[in-house]
DNA sequence: TGTCGATAGTTTATGTGTAAAGTAATAGCG
DNA sequence: CGCTATTACTTTACACATAAACTATCGACA
């Protein structure tokens, strides 16, 4: 158990390449480490991050959003979305429904027994970040986001000039 | 393109429930872009993010390591680190040869294609890194991983106790 | 009305993360 | 020596992420 964590501190001997390199990798340890304490609480819930993360698009937003409206948000790409709600379908937490209007879209929406579940994660949700980060003063909290919301506005991707 | 983009700037009018919360979504959040940036350089050789780590984990070192070694280093979990070496040495990046002072122990080595693969990809890797995050200032960059890797230091995980 | 292009969503194939169970070899103990 | 616990790794089952190809529908236009 703490073998582990001991071992990753005792293996860091190698100096970074550049503070930008480390900054990146930093960023991609901490939510690697941040993922899986969220999933681990999930998961006494029957639910995966991406599933969760699903649930709550859906309740942010307070009324049924189209399949790839939620993809969007997610930051994500747009195959997975199909089994991620064919999943949450199975378990009863949302429902899938055609649009009159347009046949081509499909709406998705919170059933009362994901809005009951929601409600139950919230608490220790809330106390999970807390734990996470909540070590941080809140003028430490405000400066990290303000990095990291700078950190996304990278250039142009540039992918054929590169 | 440029359109999806664009839909997830709209999408933040929810305000966020804490600055916790707020630092937590952006830790992930960033996470999630590079990694998909990063993914995206690494196809152009053939690989993915995790077969990359994993052989800059063995030139890192400069000698073949146990399977778990490098599993450890990765944060992740065991078993994933089988297929991962299966695909690496179906590529002729890796060869596997087993410890004959403990015959349970499976040793990882870089061939000379893989060195010379790495060698190729060190130049793009470092320039990707200065458009993803290049446009802090070097002190921006020093803040954000000093605060990172405080944010990683939370309090014992307290299964068990809650 | 019929055709073309765009849009919403799904399917398929491959790679990987996670949990749980299984295999093989080592180490400790009587 | 034989028994058991531990260690190193593999296998299996499931949930996604990604790219590429496909289906269904809509809109524009001749």
């Amino acid at each position: 158990m703490t073998h582990k964590q001991l071992q990753q501190e005792i293996k860091k001997k190698q100096a970074f390449e550049s503070p930008e390199i480390e900054a990146v990798l930093n960023v991609l340890r901490t939510s690697d480490q941040y993922q899986n304490r969220l999933g681990k609480l999930f998961r006494v819930y029957g639910l995966t991050c991406s599933q969760y993360n699903v649930l709550r698009i859906l309740r942010g937003e307070g009324r049924p959003l189209p399949s790839l409206e939620i993809a969007s948000r997610m930051i994500q790409v747009v195959p997975a979305i199909t089994g991620l709600i064919d999943r949450l379908e199975k378990l009863g937490l949302v429902t899938r429904k055609r649009c009159s209007a347009d046949r081509r879209v499909v709406f998705v929406a919170l059933t009362e027994k994901a809005v009951t579940l929601l409600k139950e994660i919230d608490e220790p949700g809330r106390e999970l970040h807390q734990r996470l980060i909540g070590h941080l003063t809140k003028s430490e909290l405000k400066e990290l986001s303000r990095l990291l919301v700078k950190a996304r506005k990278s250039g142009a991707v540039t992918e054929i000039a590169g």
